[in-house]
DNA sequence: CTGCATCCCCAGCGATACTG
DNA sequence: CAGTATCGCTGGGGATGCAG
């Protein structure tokens, strides 16, 4: 058994359409979960997000709230006034992962010295060589 | 007010070496998480990574590795025998960062039929324009 | 078995300008 | 105010081959 049987330790735990997978679309792209973070807290026009969400293009932001619109993430509400007035806002289905999200955020702040310093010494070891 | 004042509806949620950001740079990358899936069920040699992880490169497996092992997620064994033997394994922080991505897998299976419609019905609605 | 080096491609994104 | 259209780049990642 030393080298022959490598062992069933891990299954395939990627079938296609793997959920891994699928939360992953939805939520890459460079945009996606900061939109949802600053809709959270309610209604939000486009000029508000683009604002809020610093050094985001007119082109990006657009592009991915249509994105987020199409799965059933956010809805879009069209004022028909003058001047225009859109305002988006979070499904209950994207307030629930807001949530898990959020859990991820908060993984983040507890562990970021943590992993800065991991990375800090890893760097260190490759310069010494 | 109709159009004077905006508002301070949302306050700016990404200031720089924002958690949001940091968590998809660790999380981001097309294999990362499935890597740390798999490696969430203990200590696993890179083989095996690569015949659990359907789709995925030589190459990819590598550098995402180094990545993960650089940031502290992952840690790398060598065990000196002939032929080598190399396991990874998540390291504590990983497995409470790996708790959440399983509640976000889990969101993806709750709602995954949700999403398919959502954007089945907004395809349907572009074309019968 | 585990991993690095090289080449190459393309999707994602930024910049810019124009419109209802 | 809230978009759309076009262009061009950059780097993430796939394919392949070599090495300890």
């Amino acid at each position: 058994m030393s080298q022959g049987n490598t062992g069933v330790t891990a299954q395939v735990v990627n079938a296609h359409a793997c959920p891994v997978r699928e939360v992953l679309d939805r939520v890459s792209g460079k945009w996606s979960v900061q939109i949802l973070v600053a809709a959270a807290q309610g209604p939000i026009r486009f000029t508000e997000l683009e604002r809020s969400i610093e050094g985001i293009s007119r082109r990006m932001l657009t592009l991915t709230l249509r994105n987020l619109e199409r799965d059933g993430l956010v809805t879009r509400t069209v004022h028909p006034t003058v001047p225009p007035k859109v305002e988006y806002e979070l499904t209950p289905v994207a307030e629930e992962l807001h949530k898990t999200l959020q859990q991820l955020t908060d993984w983040a702040e507890r562990n970021r010295v943590y992993v800065a310093e991991a990375r800090a010494a890893y760097d260190e070891r490759r310069e010494t060589d």
